[in-house]
DNA sequence: TTTATTTCTTAATGTACATTAATGACATTG
DNA sequence: CAATGTCATTAATGTACATTAAGAAATAAA
């Protein structure tokens, strides 16, 4: 745990990084924000000041935020390790925090097939216990489209 | 803390509760749901043997998700605050978990202009503070989509 | 079994937003 | 100062997905 001065564009976090960091904002202004495929920026959270940022997967897992500044800042770095969190509940939560991590990039940045395809991996057995319908209401889209998706899927196959 | 029998359909919670609980599902399925403005539903989670499922507001706000079960499911319900969560860095995390919350149900539900709205309400100063092509990164859309956006607003007052 | 009810798919049309490109306002640098 | 880069806006066109409607297929109920 130490305190850092970072200046207006500096980065802090790529993605891939492994083992990363908490990062707690005293002045200024941090962002995350994940890269897809074509390139595109999406921002996940801005941080300006009493704020935390961080990438929340676990730490032996490549991480898949970048953060840097959109301002001159003041930050306290902290070791995740270092964090005084032991029990249980707190660690279920931690893995939540991954998960929807996950959820807001899909939504943001992908494709309904994508989506889709993401949703199976994470969920394989859901879909066989549920009707079409309620996966197409998660991934924010109407059953019809997840229809066609599927079908423009299986034609590329 | 206590272990419920739940049938397939049965409501566990709605909208506007307060004080809601956390619940692990032992067997069976729940699901978290929010309904927007035309009464559309959108799955916010599925909830299959092991997971915890709750409403991450602050047990004192009004809550956002309903929760119901997909499947008839045994479910241990625990209040909140007999959560063994007493730290600080625990309890930022979960303030964290209200925030994605109202992320993903607006990425999932809300057009350009309502993400825009909420994002002011809740960020009244950043808006003043980075370019508008950041704001749009973060919403999920082009700049040119929020500057179409705002003009449509403007015409609306 | 027959009759409902729900669910999945397909197709026609509509709309919100993306993409591309051009323009002008500001700021930064030489 | 001109030259360059960044940013916001507008407009023309394109596309992914929503909406609406209708017809199969599966499930449940009578």
């Amino acid at each position: 745990m130490n305190k850092i001065e970072v200046k207006k564009g500096q980065i802090l976090q790529r993605k891939g990084d492994l083992n990363t960091k908490v990062y707690q904002v005293e002045s200024g202004l941090l962002r995350s924000y994940s890269i897809d495929e074509k390139g595109k920026e999406h921002i996940y959270m801005f941080a300006p000041e009493n704020w935390i940022i961080a990438d929340n997967q676990p730490p032996d897992i490549p991480c898949e935020l970048f953060i840097d500044a959109l301002e001159d800042s003041v930050v306290i770095s902290t070791e995740k390790n270092d964090l005084s969190i032991t029990n249980e509940d707190s660690k279920k939560i931690i893995k939540r925090l991954g998960v929807l991590q996950n959820r807001i990039i899909m939504l943001m940045s992908a494709s309904a097939i994508e989506c889709y395809e993401y949703f199976i991996k994470t969920y394989p057995d859901i879909v066989q216990r549920v009707p079409q319908k309620l996966i197409a209401s998660y991934l924010g889209i109407t059953p019809e489209a997840l229809s066609a998706a599927k079908r423009t899927r299986a034609l590329k196959k």
